[in-house]
DNA sequence: GTGGTCTAGACCACG
DNA sequence: GTGGTCTAGACCACC
């Protein structure tokens, strides 16, 4: 499973499920259509509590990325689901806003910026050059 | 003052005031040796409780943008103090990647990709032009 | 408990149990993944007040000593994770030099001050032979 | 002039000048019978307020590094009486030990240790070396 | 006056 | 249950 929990980070275990299903996503890794497991049996396969579970679900279904189905699991909704908004764009730009201001601060350097941005983005589609 | 505290926000206080702190000197408006409130008067300033500013100070010295002087505020200090490690770098890389990865998933393109992160830099540089 | 807080000393509170806490894992008496107590627990166990002991932890935490979990308490790092530094090393540096020029002026020689180093270096690896 | 008082240091000012005029008998520089400017001269050259000075030398005193004469300046004592005592091994011994812990845990060998320790007291003696 | 420490009590998110 | 945040008020060292 490309699931990676650490319970020791002091980011939310529930986040960081979001984030990883949504790096499966953009990986490609999950596809559309693709099934998750029930809340029940991912509580079971991660030894998590199932409201952790349920609550990453549900607030990947909030964002349409998956569908969920009373009693099975969940389904990667189409692209078309969760394409950007302008709400999504906003709240993007604000964080990419916080992280350049202390780049900047740092001594980080618009070609080195530029360079960090791109690594990031090339890593989800060419993870084979990494 | 430029420092905007949202207490609705879940974003906890003396984060934003880090922040807030950091793009102030990012976009050049606190200057090296700059004079930042007292904890006593910022508090008051901003209907803040004193030790949520002394707890934002408290990490902004930690992490080499302030020096906490005995008996006025805090002066910024100079850029070598806080410029990037490879602590930092690493950091910096994991957040990059989660956000690029959320854009990836909803469509965003390499191009839009490389538009939204410069335009973050470029907003701090050359305000005048947004 | 081998936790030792002098009410007294003019050292504050936090910093006595920080440098206990270092202390015991430099004897060996904390292993890593080994548990603290819990904030409230240890409060109450030492009759200090909970933010006081919360202060600690998130020094140490910030220092890579320990981990602070969510719903457990906090447990001791890898030593990899506190590995010295440049940093770390700039300052024992500084420390060690206040010390040894007390030590010269008050006419110790090298032969005594490189006895009473050792000593207090052996003292934690070999503790039966004090 | 050898002192050295750092206005942004979280050390005491009155600790720095105590360390900075030990440190100058530990080098040489201050030798017995030596004179220290007046608390209120000192004050002026180092902008600092005389009861900072006036603290300074009255620790000092009490340790026996200087005699204060009234109205004058203070001058450095004889070596003897200021020589190691039972007590001072004491704290010396504690504030070693301290040292030692975190450079033990943090992975310092017992060489690097000896190294160390050995360098702070060579760099006071023999500073043509460093 | 300043910041730092300690205590106390409340609320919240997490699991 | 856990830790984290915020508020509040007190005391202290420093200058």
């Amino acid at each position: 499973m490309f699931i990676q929990i650490d319970m020791t980070s002091e980011i939310p275990i529930y986040v960081q499920l979001k984030q990883s299903i949504i790096m499966g996503i953009a990986t490609g890794q999950l596809k559309q259509g693709e099934e998750l497991p029930s809340v029940r049996q991912f509580a079971a396969d991660l030894s998590i509590n199932m409201h952790t579970i349920s609550k990453a679900y549900a607030q990947l279904k909030d964002q349409g990325f998956i569908s969920v189905h009373r009693n099975k699991g969940a389904l990667i909704n189409a692209p078309e689901q969760y394409a950007a908004d302008e709400k999504y764009l906003g709240v993007m730009a604000g964080a990419l806003s916080e992280l350049a201001a202390e780049a900047l601060c740092r001594g980080i350097s618009e070609e080195q910026w530029h360079k960090i941005c791109m690594d990031a983005y090339a890593q989800l589609t060419k993870p084979e050059e990494i």
